[in-house]
DNA sequence: CTAATTTGTATACTCTCTTTACAATATCGT
DNA sequence: ACGATATTGTAAAGAGAGTATACAAATTAG
C-alpha cells in the first residue's frame, strides 16, 4: 500500500499520537505540530469525531501562541472510543487488562487455569472474555484488538516454540486465536509485551532506546530501539536470561551453564536468603515481599541475598547496557518488592563499567504492578493497530 | 512531510530497489511486484528515465507471464546514473571507493596520511578527492552523497567523541566535512558501515538480521536488523570489543578488564603464536596471512593460536547470538586470512550453545576485501539516499 | 489468419494535501 | 469604546499521485 490513503493513514496516526502523548489541543497547534496546514487537520478531525475517536473539549478554549486571537476548541482524544484487550497466559492464571485509547486501563480480571488447561482451554477462555468484555455497555463492540503473551518463546508468525512451564509445545496460537476471537490479534513473549506497557504513555526521544527486564521466575528482556521492538531472525531475541555470564556455572534448563537465569531468579533469591525453609510455591509468591521487608529492617542475610542478586544481575545488566547503549532501564516482575534496592544499587555501580562516552542509563523499576504483562499486551495491540512504526511501506 | 509527495517518495525508493535487488523487469512486472498499476509505473518511470536514474534496455525484451502477449520491455538501473563516495579514516591512510547506483564498485584510491594529519587535514583531502573524482567525464557531477567511516565513536549528530588511535577528541566531523563537500555526507562508526557493504547487494527476508564482526586490531561490531541499523541512545551500541568474557581478564584501553577486545585483536594472535619476534608494525600488517599460511601447512603453533582465538572468540559469539538471533554473522577486518579456518570451526561450536529453538545462524567471511569499510561506507550512503527504510513518517 | 494474451499509454476520476481567502473571536493600545 | 492586530477554523480552487477503464500494439497458439 503506497498510495494517497497511506498519506491519510500516516496522519491520522501521528494526530492520534500528538493527542495521546501531548494532551488536548486545537486544531492549529495540531497543524504546526504534525506540520501540515489547518485545512488539512480539520478534514481529518471531521473524520476522526465522526468516527469516535476525538472528541471537542467544549468547556476548555486554548489561546494561540502569544495570547492573542481568537482561541482555539481544544480537541482530545475520546478515551472510550476504543478498546484493547491484553492477555498473559501465565501459571496457573490468565490475566485479562482492558485499556481504552488514551491508555488507561479501566477492567482487570483474572481466571484460573488448571495444570491441565491446555491451548484450547485458553482459546477458549479468551473468547469468552472478549464476548463478556464487549457485552457491557461501556465497551459494547468497540474493542478493536486483542494482544496475547506467554512465558516463552514465539516466533514471529505466532507460532509457539516451547512453553516448557505450561508443557505447551508447537502452538499455532495467533492462528488459533484469530479464528476463534473475530478481532486482530497481535502474540508476543511476555516480556516484550510488558516492554510495551512502559513506553506506552511517554512521548520518546528519537533514538531513545529502552531495555526491560523481567525478573522472577526466570529472566526475561526486551528491547525497543526507537519505536520497534529488536525481535530477531526466529522472534527470539532479547532472551538476556540465557547470557553466559559465569564459564561454569549451574546447569540451565535451557541445556547450558552459567546462564544469568540460574543466578537471578526468585528461587535463586531464596537459596542466598537461606533464611528459613519455605515450601516453593510459597517461596514463588511472597519471598520477594519478605526480603525486601527484612532488608528494610535491617536484617543482614535479607541484605546479603539482594547484594548477591545484584552482583550478578550487574554482569549481565554490563553486556546488555555496553551492546545496547540504552538511555533507560527497566525493571520489572515477580522480584518487584526488592526491584528499589537493586536499581538503587546498581544505577551506579553499572556507571562505573560503561564504555567511555556513553551516556549512563537510567535504572527505573515498573510501576505497572502484577497486571504488568496484561497491561503491556494491551499496549502492543494498541501500537501495533495505532502507532507510526507499524505502517508498513514496503507492502 | 506527509503528503503526496511521500508516496512517491516511497514508490520511487521501491523501484530503485526492486531493480537493484532483482534485475530488470518491464514495467508491468514492476506493476505486479510493487502492487501498483502499468500506469503509475509508467508516470514514475518517465521521470526516472529523464534524471538518468534508469534506462531501457531495448536490446532484450521480456515475455510476459504465460509466455505469450506482447513483451514488455526491459527497465534497468542506469549504473552511472549517480555515484557514491565511501571513506575510510584509518591509521595512517585514508581510503576511497566510488560505488556507482547498481552498487558496483568503479575505483579505489588509497591516500597516506601523517600521524600529525588532523580532522582539518583530512576534510581538505576528502574534498579535494571529491572534486577531482567528480571532474572526470564519467562521474562528472553525479556523485550524489558521501559516506565517512572512523575506527571508533561517532554520536548520533555526527559528532566524533573519542579515536584514540587518532588522537582526535570532540571532533564535529560531519558538520565539518557537510560544510567543505557540497553533498550530503553520512557518517559512521567503521564496523556500522561495512555492515551495510555486507547487505547492500543482497535481497534481505522481512526481520533478517544480520551480525558484522571486524577483527582486526580491535574488535567492532554492528547489527542491522531488518533494514535498520541497531545504534543505540548515543549510536555507541553494539560495540561487541567491550562485552567482558573474563572475570578478570587483561585491562583494556577502555577502562575495564577481561573485554573481549582483550582476547581477540592482531596482538592477541601475536602473542598466542609466539613464535618468532615481529615488529609490531609489521605484525598488524601480514601476520594473520603468515598464521594462515603456517597452519594449512599443519604448524601446530599457528593451528594453536587460531584455535585460542577461536575459544575466546566463541564466548562472544554465545553472547551475542542468544541476545540477537541473527540470521548470519559476518566476520571481516584485517584478520581476513585466518576467517575461513574460524567461521568452520565456530559454526558447530555456536549451534551447540545457542538457545533451544533458536535457527543456527550462518557464518560467512566477508568478501570485500581491503576496502571493506570504505565499500561500506559508500554503501551505506547509498542507503541512506535511496533505501526505504530511510523515509522518515514523524517527519 | 484469427483469437487470445499481454504490454504500455491515454483519459477521466478520486483522494488528500496546499494555497488563498475570509468570517469569527479574541487581546491590545489609545 | 473601538479600531488594529492576531489567531482560529472553514471553504473553494488547485496540485500531485494514485486507480479504473479503455485501447492500440505486439506477440504466440491454433
Amino acid at each position: 500500500m503506497a498510495n494517497q490513503t497511506l498519506v491519510r493513514h500516516v496522519n491520522e496516526r501521528r494526530l492520534l499520537a500528538a493527542l495521546r502523548l501531548e494532551g488536548p489541543q486545537p486544531r492549529a497547534a495540531l497543524a504546526r505540530r504534525l506540520s501540515l496546514t489547518r485545512a488539512a487537520i480539520s478534514d481529518m478531525v471531521e473524520d476522526l469525531l465522526s468516527r469516535g475517536l476525538v472528541v471537542e473539549i467544549v468547556s476548555a478554549r486554548t489561546r494561540g501562541r502569544r495570547d492573542v486571537g481568537r482561541p482555539g476548541i481544544d480537541l482530545g482524544l475520546r478515551a472510550d472510543g476504543a478498546f484493547f484487550l491484553g492477555a498473559e497466559i501465565g501459571v496457573g492464571v490468565l490475566r485479562l487488562a482492558l485499556s481504552d485509547l488514551a491508555g488507561t486501563i479501566v477492567d482487570t480480571r483474572s481466571l484460573p487455569l488448571g495444570p491441565a488447561d491446555g491451548p484450547a482451554r485458553v482459546v477458549a477462555l479468551m473468547a469468552e472474555s472478549l464476548v463478556q468484555f464487549g457485552a457491557r455497555a461501556a465497551y459494547r463492540g468497540r474493542i478493536r484488538a486483542v494482544g496475547v503473551t506467554v512465558p516463552g518463546l514465539v516466533r514471529r508468525d505466532g507460532h509457539v516454540v516451547n512453553l516448557p512451564i505450561l508443557g505447551w509445545r508447537d502452538v499455532p496460537l495467533a492462528r488459533l486465536l484469530a479464528e476463534a476471537l473475530a478481532v486482530p490479534v497481535h502474540l508476543a513473549n511476555n516480556a516484550n509485551a510488558a516492554a510495551f506497557g512502559h513506553i506506552h504513555l511517554k512521548a520518546r526521544a528519537p533514538g531513545e532506546v529502552s531495555v526491560y527486564l523481567k525478573l522472577g521466575t526466570g529472566c526475561g528482556g526486551a528491547v525497543i530501539d526507537g519505536d520497534r521492538l529488536v525481535r530477531g531472525a526466529d522472534g527470539l531475541g532479547t532472551e538476556f536470561g540465557h547470557i553466559p555470564i559465569a564459564p561454569s556455572g549451574p546447569a540451565c534448563h535451557c541445556g547450558q551453564s552459567g546462564c544469568l537465569e540460574t543466578f537471578v531468579n526468585i528461587r535463586a533469591l531464596q537459596r542466598y536468603f537461606a533464611h528459613e525453609e519455605v515450601d516453593e510455591q510459597e517461596a514463588d509468591l511472597t519471598l520477594p515481599a519478605r526480603v525486601a521487608e527484612r532488608a528494610a529492617a535491617g536484617d543482614p542475610a535479607a541484605r546479603g541475598a539482594i547484594e548477591t542478586i545484584a552482583q550478578h544481575l550487574l554482569q549481565g545488566l554490563v553486556i546488555i547496557t555496553n551492546i545496547f547503549n540504552p538511555s533507560e532501564i527497566i525493571l520489572g516482575g515477580a522480584m518487584l518488592p526488592i526491584l528499589p534496592a537493586l536499581a538503587e544499587t546498581l544505577e551506579d555501580r553499572l556507571a562505573n563499567r560503561i564504555v567511555p562516552g556513553m551516556t549512563r542509563p537510567r535504572i527505573v523499576v515498573s510501576r505497572l504492578g502484577p497486571f504488568e504483562c496484561a497491561i503491556g499486551a494491551a499496549a502492543m495491540a494498541h501500537h501495533e493497530e495505532f502507532d507510526l512504526s507499524n505502517v508498513d511501506l514496503a507492502g
